[in-house]
DNA sequence: TTGTATGCGTTATCAT
DNA sequence: ATGATAACGCATACAA
C-alpha cells in the first residue's frame, strides 16, 4: 500500500496523490475526493519512516523516565504523568517512545538515542537532573520539556509544591493544630521548595517549629519513616500532626504509630502527599495533597508541540499546575491551645 | 552526520562505510577500524528512518496497553511487565512505542497504527482480548506476543495462575485452614483458571467448599470486596480464611474486617494475589502470591525477537512463568479441625 | 577489497 | 491543476 498504487488506481501521479492526502490547495476538489476515497478503501497508511526521512520530522516524542527498578512507572504520580502526556501527544499526532541508555547491547547516551530516532521533542521526568547526560539531552537542540525542574531554555511543567504544602499546612492549622512536624523526602529541588514552604507558612501562622520537628526520610520508602516517627513521638513536646514525604511513605509512619498503641487521628494526626489511589482506600482515609499528574502530563505535551511547531520563535514557558487538598480522616480537630 | 560525511573524511565510499559499520566481511581490517574510529569521533548515529525504509525493519516494538484511566500503567503488575519488556527489548536493539487508537485527532485501528510505524513486533497486554480490533492486531501479520491469553498463531507468556492459586491454597491448608473462601475478580480468562484451580485444589485436599464461599468482586476495586466480605463473615459457618482477587482489592476486605471489630489473622485470615510492594508494606504483612511480572515481560521480549528474526520458521511458543507464595502474616495457624 | 548505482516511500520544487 | 523529478540516508547487488 503506497501512494504509487493509489496513483495507478486513480490514474494520476504520486505527486497529486500526496498533495490530495495532505490537503494541498492546488488540487481540484473532485480529484482530492477521489484520491481520498480510494486511499480509505485500500486501507492506505503512509509510511512513517519515508515521511520522516523526507520531512525530517518523525512525529514522535522521546520520553526519559527513570526505570531503574524501584520507583519508576510503578509510582502512580509518574504513571499518571506519562498517561496524560501520552494521551495528549497522540491526540496531537505524536507517538511516544522511551529513551534509554541501552540499545542493542551497547550503552548509548540519551542524546544519541534521541537523535537516532529523530524524535521531534523530548519529555524529561523522574530523572536526576544533575546528571550531565540528562543536561546534554536537554541541551542537544531538540525541544524539551521537563517536569518539576527548570533548565535554561527549556519549557517546564511544575507541580505547585510551594502552594501545595502551604495549603496543606493551613488546612491542618485550621483544624486546630499548632505543633506540626514535617518528615520530608531526601534532598532534591522539589524537597527544597516543600521544606521552604513549610517553614515560611508556619512562620506566617505564628507557629514555633522546633528544629527536631523537621527531619528527613526517603520518598516512597515506608521503612525510612519509622525511626523519625518514633523519635517525634518520644519528644518531650511531641507534635500533634506529622506530615509525611508522600502517601506511600506514610504507611511506615502509620505502622509505627499503631505499634506504639496510638490511634489516628485521636492520638496523633498525619498527612501524606500525592493523593494516589491508596490514600483514599485506606481507613482512616488519608488527608493528603493531590497533585494533578494527568494535567501536568497533558500540559507538557501541548507545550512541547508548540515548541516543535513554532521552532525558533518559541519562547520557553514555565507552567505551574496547582494541586488540591484532600481532607480525608487522618487529621483530627485539635484543641486551640494543644 | 551521515555515512557520506564519514566517507569523505575517510576518503572512501559510502558503501564501504556502511559495510564497515555493519561488520561486513569484505572490508579490510584497517579500513574498517579507521571508519569506526572516525564514526565514533564524529559522534555518528545512523538514521533510524533511513535504515528502516531500506531494510523494512524498524527495530521497534509496538506496545498495546490499556490506558483508559483506572488501572493502566498505575498497576504495579503491569508496570512491572512493561518494565521487563522494555529493558529486554532495548537490550536486544528494539525501542518500544505505544500503539493507541488515536493519532492526530483521528481514530485509527490498532493494526493501522502498527503498520504506520512499521513496527517489527507487537506486545499485547492488559487489553480485552475479545475486541475484534485487538484480534485484528494479533492477526495482521506482524509477529505478536500476548500476555495471559493465547491467540492461535501467536506466542504468549502466561503467569502460572493454575499453580499459583494451587500453591497458595495448599499453603493455607498447611496452616491448618479447612474453610477457605475465594472472592475472585470479574469474569475473564484469568479468573476462570484461578477459580478452576481453587475448586480442584480444594477437592484434592478433601475440603468441602460451599457455593457461598466462592463469590465475585472486581479486580483492584477495594470497595467491591466489602459486601462479599460482610456476607462471608455473617454466614452460619464462616470461612477461617478469605482469598481476595488481588492485593489492592484486599484492602477493602481488610477495612470491612476491622470495621466488624475482628483481627487479622487472629479472628480471620486473608490472602491477596500479585505481591505488589503494598502487600509487603502493610502490617500485618499480606500473605500473597507474587507474580513475576518482570520476568514475564523480559521473556516476552526475547520471544518476540525470536519471532521477528526467525520469520516464517518461527513456531509460536507458550511460556509459563511461575509465581511464588509470599508467606506474610495475614494467614494464621488454625486448629486442625476448625 | 572497494566503488557505483539503485531504490525504499514520501514530499517539495519546478515545469507544464 | 497536474506531473516529472529530485532528494532524504542507508544498504545492497553488482561491477571493477
Amino acid at each position: 500500500m503506497t501512494i504509487r498504487m493509489i496513483a495507478e488506481k486513480c490514474g494520476c501521479s504520486t505527486a497529486t496523490v500526496s498533495k490530495a492526502l495532505n490537503g494541498a490547495e492546488d488540487v481540484s476538489r473532485e480529484t482530492a475526493e477521489r484520491v481520498r476515497r480510494v486511499a480509505a478503501q485500500l486501507g492506505y497508511m503512509p509510511n512513517a519512516a519515508a515521511r520522516s526521512m523526507r520531512t525530517s520530522r518523525s512525529y514522535s516524542f522521546g520520553v526519559l523516565f527513570r526505570d531503574n527498578a524501584d520507583t519508576g512507572l510503578a509510582h502512580e504520580f509518574f504513571s499518571g504523568l506519562l498517561n496524560g502526556f501520552k494521551r495528549q501527544a497522540e491526540e496531537l499526532g505524536y507517538d511516544i517512545f522511551f529513551i534509554s541508555g541501552r540499545l542493542g547491547g551497547r550503552t548509548i547516551r540519551y542524546a544519541e538515542h534521541a537523535r537516532y530516532r529523530n524524535c521531534d521533542g523530548v519529555f524529561i521526568a523522574n530523572e536526576s537532573y544533575k546528571k550531565p547526560e540528562v543536561r546534554e539531552l536537554a541541551d542537544c537542540g531538540i525541544p524539551a520539556v521537563t517536569i518539576d525542574y527548570t533548565y535554561d531554555g527549556c519549557a517546564s511543567v511544575q507541580s505547585d509544591n510551594y502552594q501545595g504544602v502551604r495549603d496543606l499546612v493551613r488546612y491542618i492549622h485550621g483544624m486546630g493544630h499548632r505543633r506540626i512536624a514535617f518528615i520530608h523526602g531526601e534532598d532534591t529541588p522539589v524537597t527544597d521548595v516543600r521544606v521552604a514552604s513549610f517553614r515560611q507558612t508556619c512562620r506566617e501562622l505564628g507557629l514555633d517549629i522546633p528544629e527536631a520537628y523537621v527531619t528527613e526520610a526517603v520518598y516512597c520508602d515506608p521503612a525510612s519513616c519509622e525511626a523519625p516517627t518514633r523519635r517525634l513521638l518520644a519528644l518531650e513536646t511531641p507534635p500533634t500532626c506529622i506530615l509525611y514525604p508522600d502517601d506511600t511513605a506514610y504507611i511506615g509512619g502509620r505502622n509505627e504509630i499503631y505499634r506504639q498503641g496510638l490511634r489516628i487521628p485521636e492520638d496523633i494526626s498525619a498527612a501524606g502527599y500525592d493523593g494516589i489511589d491508596l490514600s483514599q482506600i485506606l481507613r482512616p482515609r488519608l488527608t493528603t495533597l493531590k497533585q494533578n499528574a494527568d494535567l501536568m502530563g497533558s500540559s507538557a505535551a501541548r507545550e512541547l508541540v508548540q515548541a516543535v511547531e513554532q521552532g525558533k520563535d518559541y519562547i520557553p514557558r514555565r507552567i505551574i499546575i496547582p494541586g488540591q487538598v484532600l481532607p480525608g480522616e487522618t487529621v483530627g480537630r485539635a484543641g486551640e491551645t494543644a
